[in-house]
RNA sequence: GCGCCCGUAGCUCAACCGGAUAGAGCAACUGCCUUCUAAGCAGUAGGUUACAGGUUCGAGUCCUGUCGGGCGUACCA
């Protein structure tokens, strides 16, 4: 932000006035917790007492006293408590900065952070056993959320879906689905053991039947049952998606992977003596990583286990130039997190470009109890059952409201109520407040896009309602960095509450034309911003509700 | 047993690299619609940040230990 690097320029001018021999402490900028403490504060003094040993607040009353401000962007400065310094902004330049704002429109709030880099991000991953379910939500969410981010920020973002449609998993669905088909024809049908319980088998088996009639019956092929429980699922999963507002750019079958690169890994780490051969099945040095224990790459049947497409699936995104590849997982998938980053550094590849979003888990509350999902025993709450209920905004709201490495309680009955309750409409209204204001306003003054002249807004509500859209880009920022988008959340809730107050506090209609041009101007920005941001969460912004 | 994550108001959760008086929503209570959307605003009440130590100018945040919850810890994926 210009303001923060202006300011550090001119303290760090004015400590070396004092003491032109200080090596200067790493100076950072932050927002005072009390507003009346005022806009921006600096600990510097603080940190300088020690090295200086001189106290803190007369260091600071120093720096206070020796800082210039060319620009006249400085109102006030203040030392305070222990040794703060406080700045208050003069509204000049909240003027300036509002305005820069107003013009960029949609693109305020876009930045450079990550422009140029190529980014891939992948998630869902969900094998093709069975419908989306609200436990998927949070990692699909999650991940197309982080991948918007990043678009905001500059970067060419891939989204990737990997799946599995080989393992044991997909054996056992072709086999339920061909039991379901034999049932239909009224054949003796025993249904496999641990066999996928949902109705949706039956269906893809009614599909299956009205094609190929009984022709499959005696054959114990299961070849087609296996296509067609794939392929239709998928195409589900990808509707599912779609409604969530979800598009993968690629899917990316782990089959691959065993046209070569599972050989040239195993090459590879063979190469660095990080491989031995005990029971018939063969070993990764592990414990030279740190573990207790080796782990086995192939079993002595000749199968691989998940761990060593893992590697291989990372080292070939890394061979696709990615800048950046980052992994979105739920809890259980971090044990092998540790074993694919040191295999990857093993093999002579930077892992530092793979990332890793770990999620908790998602406790599902229905009619107030926990509820427990299984795919298999299809006990499960479907992601469109859910979005039927409640929406798609308020689905991915729900899934976006907490940092990811907290437990997230996800109550339906909550979710569902359209009411109050529902803090996802808080952000939703004040957006369909103000387009309704402007709709208004047009009718009775002509507003005519010419520049509003922003230094008539000096109302305590205008000057707090500026101050909070001006820190968007910065929010943006730290969300990037941290990829997580629930601190977008707990900003534009902030946004909404500013905005609420000035509309309680000020009006349009009525007002001198000046001033009316200067607070639709205001609302102008204040509903791009609050559109920005929902668009980055993936959530719809109404004009109307 | 060992490893990772979590423990903050009655409930669900915030708190930017360690900053000043720990904040929202829901639930409870009190006010505010003859003028731009009351899905709103203003206010009251609610806390030993699980517990015990340590580090320092300063700790919800970092370190150690204890207790409680989740997930791993397979020649299952």
């Amino acid at each position: 932000m210009a303001m923060e690097e202006y300011l550090i320029e001119q303290i760090k001018t004015s400590i070396l006035k004092i003491n032109p021999e200080a090596s200067l402490p790493e100076i950072t900028i932050e927002k005072p917790r009390q507003p009346e403490m005022g806009d921006a504060a600096t600990n510097v003094a603080l940190r300088l007492g020690s090295v200086l040993k001189k106290k803190p607040v007369d260091i600071a009353r120093e720096i206070a006293d020796g800082m210039d401000d060319p620009s006249g962007y400085i109102r006030s400065v203040e030392v305070a408590g222990p040794g703060f310094i406080n700045f208050r902004f003069d509204h000049s330049w909240l003027f300036t900065e509002l305005k820069d704002a107003y013009e960029k429109e949609h693109a305020y709030g876009n930045i450079e952070l990550n422009k140029g880099k190529k980014i891939q991000v992948e998630f869902v991953s969900a094998n093709p056993t069975g419908p989306l379910t609200v436990g998927h939500g949070r990692n699909a969410v999650l991940g197309d959320t982080v991948a918007r981010v990043f678009e905001w920020t500059g970067a060419d973002v891939e989204r990737e879906y990997y799946f599995n449609n080989a393992g044991r998993q997909m054996r056992v669905l072709a086999e339920s689905v061909r039991a379901r088909y034999l049932e239909q024809l009224e054949m003796d049908a025993p249904f496999p053991e641990g066999g996928y319980e949902g109705a949706y088998i039956s269906d893809i088996a009614r599909a299956i039947r009205e094609e190929h009639g009984d022709r499959l019956a005696s054959s114990e092929n299961m070849d087609v049952f296996k296509q067609a429980a794939e392929d239709e699922i998928f195409k589900d999963i990808q509707r599912t998606l779609d409604r969530m507002n979800i598009k993968m750019d690629s899917f990316f079958n782990e089959n691959e992977l065993y046209k070569g690169p599972i050989d040239d890994v195993m090459k590879m780490l063979n190469e660095k003596g990080l491989i031995y051969e005990q029971d018939g099945a063969t070993w990764l040095k592990t414990t030279l990583f740190g573990k207790d224990k080796d782990t086995v790459l192939i079993k002595s049947s000749g199968e691989p286990t998940y761990r060593l497409p893992d590697i291989a699936y990372h080292i070939n995104k890394l061979d696709r130039s990615f800048d950046l590849v980052v992994d979105i997982f739920g809890a259980d998938h971090i044990a092998t997190y540790p074993d694919v980053i040191s295999a990857v550094n093993a093999c002579g590849y930077d892992a530092k470009k793979i990332d890793v979003v770990v999620y908790q888990f998602v406790t599902i509350v229905k009619d107030g109890k926990p509820f427990k999902m299984s795919t298999r025993k299809a006990n499960f709450v479907t992601l469109d059952e859910l979005m039927d209920e409640a929406g798609a905004d308020v689905t991915r709201f729900f899934f976006l409201m907490r940092a990811p490495g907290t437990h997230l309680e996800f109550d339906i009955e909550e979710a569902k109520q359209a009411g109050e309750k529902n803090p996802v409409y808080y952000l939703q209204y004040a957006h369909a407040r103000i387009k309704s204001i402007m709709r208004k306003a047009l009718e009775t003054q002509s507003y005519d896009q010419q520049k509003p002249d922003f230094s008539q807004l000096n109302h305590d509500s205008e000057i707090t309602l500026i101050k909070r859209v001006l820190e968007f880009p910065k929010v943006i920022e730290v969300t990037a960095q941290n990829k997580e988008p629930h601190r977008i959340i707990n900003y534009l809730n902030e946004l909404a509450t500013a905005f609420h107050k000035f509309y309680h506090d000020c009006r349009i209609l009525g007002e001198a034309p000046e001033l009316a041009h200067a607070r639709i101007g205001l609302l102008n920005v204040t509903a791009h911003t609050l559109a920005n941001g929902l668009t980055i969460l993936g959530i719809s912004a109404p004009d109307r509700m």
